[in-house]
DNA sequence: ACGATACTTGACTAAACAGGTCGAGATTCT
DNA sequence: AGAATCTCGACCTGTTTAGTCAAGTATCGT
C-alpha cells in the first residue's frame, strides 16, 4: 500500500509549484533545493508531469516550470493516479484500471467487498483534495508567523 | 498503493480456513485448488503464516492447516501488516513502522497530514474486518442458495 | 514396520521495478 | 555569442515479486 518516491517527490513539487502559482515559473533546482529531492531525478518527475498536462515549462535563461492548470483544479488522487497507476489496492475493484483477478467468482468475492471499502477510502481522501487545499494546509501549518516568501513546505 | 499477489493469496487462503474453522485441517492442494492458486507458492506463504502465528499445521497423512485463534481475533489488518509491512502509504505517517522522510519540517508537511488521513481511512476499514466477518460476507453475498459444504470464496 | 501422504526448509531464478545518474541537445535571455 | 535552463533517451545497480524445485521430516493406516 505504499506510495513510492517518485509518487512522494512529485507531491511535494506540485506544492511548490502550487504555492508559487501566479508568481512566474520556478526553476528545478529550487524545487529540487527547497525539497531536498535529487535533482536529475526530479528533472524526470517534472518531464512526466508535464507531458500528463499538469504542468508547463519554459526553457532558457528565466525557464521554469509553473502549474498548467488552476491549484483547486488539481486533486491529489490525478496526480497519483498518472505516477503510479490504480489507487485500489486490488485490480479487480479499481475504476480507472479495472482487470479481472483469479479468484473463482469476482461477484461473490467476500475480500473484494472490502478492497471496494478501502478503495472508496482512499479515494475519498485524495479525491477530495487539491493542490489549492494543500497550499491551505501549509499556510494552516506554518501558522501566523513567517513572512510570506519562505515557506517551509 | 497496492496490494501484492502474495498478500492477496494470504487472505483468500485464511478465509478458507475460517470458513472450514472446527472441522478440522485443509490440505494445502484443496486451498490451491478451490482458490485457483500456484500450489508451491501457497505453501510458502502458510509457512509464513504459520511463523507468525495466524495458523497450525498438521503433517501427516490426515495433514493441513487450520487458524491458531479464533477468525473473530484476527483482523485483515493484523494478516496484511505482516505480510507487506506498513499500511501506510509514507513511512512518515506509520505507526507501527514509522520512517523519517526527507522533507524539509516533518511536523509542518502538507502532504504528510493528508497521508496521515489516507492511513487512518486504511486502517479503520481493515482493522474492523476480522476473519469471522469475512466469513459472514460470504455467506451473505452467497445467498441462501447454496448447501452448505460448497462455498465458491 | 512400511509406504503413502502432507507439511518443511532452504535454495534458486527470471523478470520487473525502484531509485537514481549521465551526456548531449534544444531554447531562450542578455 | 554565451550562459542558463529545460529535454530526451540511455544506462545502471540493487531489491522485490512471483514463482519453482528438491530433499527432508512427521503421521497415519495397515
Amino acid at each position: 500500500m505504499k506510495l513510492s518516491q517518485r509518487g512522494e517527490y512529485a507531491l511535494r513539487a506540485v506544492l511548490v509549484l502550487g504555492m508559487n502559482h501566479g508568481s512566474g515559473v520556478v526553476r528545478i533546482r529550487d524545487i529540487a533545493q527547497q525539497q531536498n529531492i535529487p535533482r536529475r531525478f526530479l528533472e524526470q518527475i517534472l518531464n512526466d508531469l508535464k507531458s500528463a498536462g499538469f504542468v508547463l515549462s519554459k526553457r532558457g535563461v528565466a525557464g521554469g516550470y509553473r502549474l498548467q492548470r488552476g491549484p483547486n483544479e488539481i486533486s491529489l488522487a490525478d496526480i497519483i493516479r498518472h505516477l503510479e497507476g490504480p489507487l485500489a489496492p486490488v485490480g479487480c475493484v479499481s475504476v480507472n484500471y479495472y482487470q479481472r483477478c483469479s479468484c473463482p467468482d469476482e461477484g461473490a468475492c467476500a475480500i473484494r467487498s472490502v478492497m471496494q471499502e478501502v478503495r472508496d477510502a482512499i479515494v475519498g481522501v485524495l479525491e477530495g483534495v487539491s493542490v489549492a487545499h494543500l497550499c491551505d494546509r501549509v499556510r494552516d501549518l506554518q501558522g501566523p508567523l513567517e513572512n510570506p516568501l519562505d515557506y517551509i513546505i
